[in-house]
DNA sequence: GTGGATGCAAACCATTTGCACGCCA
DNA sequence: TGGCGTGCAAATGGTTTGCATCCAC
């Protein structure tokens, strides 16, 4: 289940409307969110400020709690970490996200760190296209 | 060879001397530069203001000539089309980046396309990782 | 009560655009 | 010569920061 407010107490972050907000949405979301589309749909009343809204995302994603991703179309999306690893496509005319269940990606990692001598943190794998309903068009 | 005058001429863009420019030292380049590099770069004598080279980086990115990326620090990079298809890891702490050899990614396109039903356009593969060097201090 | 959390406005910064001038074809 | 290319300065847009106020603990 989902124990958001000891999420935050046990990193030390106070519990507040915002935050719970953010956290149920980003539970509930099958994709990841950009800021705009999360300021959209969290609840008026409970909203922060867009200014707030960027202060959480990034003491969330600090905290290990966030994935923050920066895609191609210069826009940060943020996934709440921990759930099964996935990766997505975005369509280049509507922006509309879809995931890809297939991650071949764990193998090609270690071959990288041997062959570049990096200790890999982190991967990012972005595809773009143009999804179904852009296609009729 | 690299006649890129005539890679000018084909796309219907002038000769110029901060085109010519660009185009040798991205072609010397092993990997991609971003703006600023590239501004640091090229010959002053031969250097285009600062909105001329991102005039002329989006010019030859539309033309196909240019491969334009946006990276997980917020920085567009610019490399040459057409060389051999790679991908790059970039070191968190000093932007270092050194190029992998392997791509095992087009099958995985390919598996994607299927699934989600998007025709794939591009993709972006990314590993962020600490460098050799800096994992010493 | 206190330090973290919030909101507003202003700052940031890479990138883009308007407009007048300069140069390639 | 005509139109693309250039440079300067100003605008843009997403994100961050300063500072005064507010609220969780």
């Amino acid at each position: 289940m989902k124990d958001f407010e000891k999420l935050l107490r046990d990193n030390n972050l106070k519990v507040t409307k915002g935050r719970i907000a953010i956290l149920e949405l980003l539970y509930s979301s099958k994709i990841p969110m950009n800021t705009e589309e999360i300021f959209n749909y969290v609840d008026k009343d409970e909203l922060p400020s867009f200014t707030s809204l960027y202060r959480i995302l990034n003491q969330l994603s600090e905290a290990g709690i966030l994935e923050k991703n920066l895609y191609q179309n210069g826009l940060l999306y943020y996934e709440l970490k921990g759930k099964k690893h996935r990766h997505y496509i975005i369509c280049s005319k509507c922006g509309k996200i879809s995931p890809i269940e297939h991650c071949p990606i764990s193998e090609f990692v270690e071959e990288a760190s041997i062959e570049t001598g990096y200790v890999v943190e982190d991967h990012v794998v972005e595809l773009i296209g143009i999804c179904p309903n852009c296609q009729k068009s």
